[in-house]
DNA sequence: ATCCAGGGAGCCT
DNA sequence: AGGCTCCATGGA
């Protein structure tokens, strides 16, 4: 079905670095492997995708999914017509990213492999992690056969050794430990959707491998608590040559998640890089 | 080949 | 609170 929406580009998504499977399938064409499901998404123009799903799912997932029911458009306005020109120029740059409702388990697991990696490795190690934990699936809809991101019980069974055999390194027991926590009920990840950012992160802080910043990741994007502002190294380069690391977040109340996302994105494309 | 990556734990001031 | 060092590995 056809969407109409503005603020809303399929390439700044999939390359924003908050999710880590929506990938290229051709020019304008991306594929979504997200909640078990295969999705695929064509930017037809402008503010209109292509989504490859009923109306129903659409309505009951897709659309919360890529938060299509929020005004992204007044945000990036108030920023475009702001004082801040180092923001002025990420708004205008990022401004059809939107802060995906992605499942917890699966950022949590992420964003705990993502430290000290960059994004192609990261994916390339969440796809191994699928490929040997998820379920082999295949799209009604395409004929696609995915693997679709392990159960928190699946992985909280995992072996060291298995983990280490596909090459994710010290982070292998921070894995099991985090999956064993949400699997017997340590961590109560949709209780965490309920409560502050400021509670969340410091109830994922208690899980070993999870510090500031991976805290940050999944309360954005996991959790979506988009007052959350991860700070990583592009995010401590942007607030160093742009803000004598000075930046207030408190400017952005409520919405700093957004925010931290176009400067993400655009500090990135300054220096040139391209995944 | 060398540097660096959406960092964090442990230890030391 | 803030500063080191080490960690395992692949992408650029």
């Amino acid at each position: 079905m056809i969407i109409e929406n503005k603020n809303f580009d399929l390439k700044q998504i999939a390359e924003s670095g908050q999710c880590f499977r929506m990938n290229p399938i051709s020019q304008n064409k991306y594929y979504l492997i997200a909640f078990d499901r295969y999705l695929e998404l064509e930017q037809l123009e402008e503010d209109v995708v292509e989504i490859s799903c009923s109306e129903e799912d659409y309505n009951k997932i897709w659309k919360n999914y890529f938060h299509l029911d929020f005004d992204y458009g007044s945000i990036v306005d108030k920023l475009v017509s702001g004082t801040d020109n180092f923001l002025k120029e990420a708004a205008k740059y990022g401004k059809g990213i939107r802060i995906l409702r992605q499942d917890p388990f699966e950022m949590l697991i992420s964003f705990i492999i993502s430290q000290n990696k960059n994004i192609p490795a990261i994916k390339s190690c969440i796809e191994k992690i699928c490929e040997v934990y998820g379920n082999k699936t295949e799209d009604k809809t395409t004929g696609k056969v995915y693997y679709t991101f392990p159960t928190p019980n699946k992985l909280a069974e995992a072996k060291k050794e298995d983990l280490r055999a596909l090459k994710l390194g010290y982070r292998d027991e921070y894995i099991i430990e985090a999956s064993r926590a949400v699997y017997l009920g340590k961590i109560d990840l949709e209780a965490l959707k309920a409560c502050s950012h400021e509670e969340a992160v410091k109830t994922l802080k208690s899980i070993k491998g999870i510090g500031d910043k991976v805290a940050n990741c999944i309360s954005l994007f996991g959790l979506h608590h988009i007052e959350a502002f991860p700070i990583d190294v592009w995010m401590k380069r942007v607030l160093s040559e742009y803000y004598d690391n000075k930046f207030d977040t408190a400017l952005y109340q409520g919405y700093a998640g957004i925010v931290q996302q176009y400067m993400f994105y655009y500090i990135r494309h300054v220096h040139g890089v391209n995944n």
